[in-house]
DNA sequence: ATCTATTTTAAATAGTTGTTTAAACTTTGG
DNA sequence: CCAAAGTTTAAACAACTATTTAAAATAGAT
């Protein structure tokens, strides 16, 4: 047992500042010099607690990827044998409450591994989009049923799954008009009765 | 007139080599030193025909918008007469060809600007989001009409336009199976549907 | 109060970055 | 062929980066 346990309070005050820094400047851009800033903590600490910058992004995005898996379920909840769609609307729930959360990290996080890679989190990082995608699959494959065709099931799932996914808070930014934001419940009920309307479409053989 | 033009070789070399390491690497990930590299020029010629680093990120970003920009024009090529599901259509399929053509960089800078903006390109960049959505914007008024309420064509916006715009190379990059490619025709097909159905939902009061 | 493991600090370090400099080289009009 | 405008190069430069070092400070058990 340590003598002295205060390094964990300066631990997790890197691990917040650090996961804000990434956040919005990318690995590349975040600096040690702007994280300790940010946490009120002498640059060394840094090699100190965590080896060195590298090791810290990693921990960095452990972090906020826990705490956001453990929050918003990827399976929003329910398990197998509820219904499909049921199971679907619970899906795009959570991922978009997960999305709109402002004191979650891990989006921007993958945001930027996304594109531009920084190696680091290779083994890793398509977890949290691999999750999505998969449970998707599932929930589509279930309302869909086996007489649709494998290519236009993972359309469908693509689809739905951009619709989740889209950064909505950054997007806006870039738009002239701050006042409006987008309500996460009137968003999860819309993109779910427009994602149920296309498997719909599907089903019943298109607009003709 | 000047005497010497063979310079002008030279800015082109640079220009499409920052282009693609800026796409890559994102602004701050990309040296000038692996752009001098891949164009074989000798970095100083970068401060020398750019002024530096960050007028050529500026002039690469340009670069590559204006050619994405005629070569996929963001009203899909129709104008406002042509009826709106046509001008639908025609969006969605310039938007999704632009974000498939592999030589197109303009993509993948600008969601590198998403994630993590420079600054450098705040008075342009937004140009590209922005004039899809304006049109996407239109035409879905036009197909919707005055009786539907402001909030809902909103989001019937954000989510075609999230369709229009998901990085697919990217993701799939993370998934496992680099085997299979979406083909642009196909999705084009899938996600004008899939919006259509989307929206005639909406105009019939919805799935009760 | 003292001792010691632990934590924190300031300074030094080595490497990388973008940029400047001054000289060498090349094209081209005369 | 000449000369000058334009182009290219290698080296030097200053600023910034992450990391190491060694000393100082601190908390907490004895």
């Amino acid at each position: 047992m340590p003598r002295r346990r205060d390094g964990e309070a300066t631990r997790d005050k890197i691990l917040t500042a650090a996961a804000e820094v990434f956040a919005c400047r990318g690995y590349r851009g975040g600096t040690v010099a702007e994280i300790a800033a940010a946490s009120g903590i002498n640059g060394a600490l840094i090699s100190y607690y965590y080896g060195g910058k590298a090791e810290l992004y990693r921990s960095a995005w452990d972090f906020a990827y826990q705490r956001a898996a453990g929050k918003y379920p990827v399976d929003g909840g329910l398990d197998d044998a509820a219904p499909a769609v049921k199971r679907l609307h619970g899906i795009i729930a959570s991922a978009i409450a997960r999305r709109s959360d402002p004191e979650n990290r891990e989006n921007e996080i993958m945001l930027n591994e996304l594109s531009s890679p920084t190696g680091i989190l290779d083994d890793v990082h398509a977890r949290s989009f691999a999750d999505l995608r998969r449970v998707l699959r599932k929930a589509v494959g279930d309302i869909l049923g086996s007489g649709i065709a494998e290519e236009e099931q993972r359309l469908a799932v693509l689809s739905i799954f951009s619709m989740c996914i889209i950064p909505v808070k950054q997007i806006q930014k870039l738009e002239g008009n701050p006042a409006y934001v987008y309500q996460p419940e009137e968003r999860i009920r819309h993109v779910y009765n427009f994602a149920m309307a296309g498997l719909l479409d599907i089903l019943t053989g298109g607009v003709k």
